[in-house]
RNA sequence: CGCGGGGUGGAGCAGUCUGGUAGCUCGUCGGGCUCAUAACCCGGAGGUCACAGGUUCAAAUCCUGUCCCCGCAC
């Protein structure tokens, strides 16, 4: 068996551990410069791939005709595809014999496009999954192989959901690819009716409004940590929040309720507690110790 | 050299502009009050003010360099 592996986040470095000995090439985006100073990243598959010792590329457009022929000559059995971050052309889903294997991280047809898991916790869903698909032209459209489905818990981040769908994500692969090298698996259809599209997180997203109710505003938090990191505007400053619990106490919306174990922030309906804060510029901390710092008491306000 | 904030008893901060007594909240230790308490009162311990050099009668504070932490943007 002989793969080639497409992928870029976290979410697909179980799956390329899970299959690294058969994997002939991994491709993965450009090194970027990112982070305080603008220095090159490279992404966590390539991290991952240098690690098992595995031949990477990483070129810029994979569609590139010269890349095509490179990942022709590589006579893969199939590519396997997960959070990559380009789409790939027709040609070189072509150059594998059994074409692009994704690995989605919801129950398709729903939640489609670069943040399922995200947007999945976002709209309050109890339940998720990973859907192994062949890959076709459109954008997460191609026909289900199998699905994996599991629930989200009540307090479950998007870090830690990602993490369980990630290992789900592997098994399901490794299983499929025996029956799939040989051309023995089902392919079922999505049902177009069905579909929904889970947009790209932006930073905004992240936002929480002490207006909207606690309830909503927790869920905000957790399908947006920690990553872009979920962060209320108050009067001290950005507060970037990354562990937050959700109250039925409530109050004048923005104004603290109590500080004793973590900072109680009224919402318009609820409260949410913060227990671990980071302030702008500063290092992270408890939610007391920032309210010792900021000199809160109940009754002030926040925002 | 992308922009910016910061390093002060164990924790989070003020004090730095306008050099001259080490401050606040929490924790900790001891005592007191209370039926009781994460409550309240009293008292104590604990700091070479990141590091190095310089200016000065005098530096947390002004100047120079170094190390470390973090936010934004990406």
């Amino acid at each position: 068996m002989r793969l080639i592996f497409f992928g870029t986040g976290t979410f697909a470095v179980p799956a390329l551990k899970a299959l690294a000995e058969r994997v002939v090439l991994v491709v993965t985006q450009p090194d970027r410069p990112a982070g305080r100073g603008m220095k090159l990243h490279p992404t966590p598959v390539k991290l991952a791939a240098l690690e098992l010792g595995l031949p990477v590329e990483t070129p810029e457009k994979s569609r590139a005709p010269e890349f095509v022929d490179r990942l022709r000559n590589l006579n893969a059995d199939a590519l396997v595809v997960a959070s990559y971050g380009q789409i790939l052309s027709q040609a070189v889903l072509d150059s594998a014999t059994r074409g692009g294997i994704n690995l989605h991280g919801s129950i398709l047809p729903k939640y489609r496009g670069a943040a399922p898991i995200q947007r999945a916790i976002l709209a309050g869903e109890t339940e998720t999954g990973v859907t192994l698909m062949q890959m076709d032209r459109g954008m997460d459209t191609g026909d289900a192989i199998d699905v994996v489905r599991t629930e989200i818990g009540p307090d479950e981040t998007y870090g830690d959901l990602q993490d369980r769908l990630a290992e789900v994500a592997a098994q399901l692969v490794a299983k499929w690819l025996p029956r799939i090298v040989v051309g023995d698996y089902p392919r079922t259809p999505q049902d177009p009716v069905e579909a929904s599209v889970a947009p790209k997180v932006e930073k905004e997203d992240a936002e929480l409004d002490c207006r909207n109710e606690a309830p909503a505003e927790y869920r905000r938090f957790r399908a947006f940590t920690p990553s872009p990191g979920a962060f209320l505007r108050t009067n001290r400053g950005l507060l970037k929040l990354s562990n937050v619990r959700i109250s039925h106490q409530s109050g004048n919306a923005g104004a603290v309720l109590d500080t004793r174990d973590g900072v109680l922030v009224a919402f318009g309906s609820g409260s949410l507690k913060l227990l671990e804060v980071q302030p702008e510029g500063k290092r992270r901390m408890s939610g007391s110790d920032f309210a010792n710092g900021a000199r809160l008491k109940p009754g002030d306000r926040l925002i």
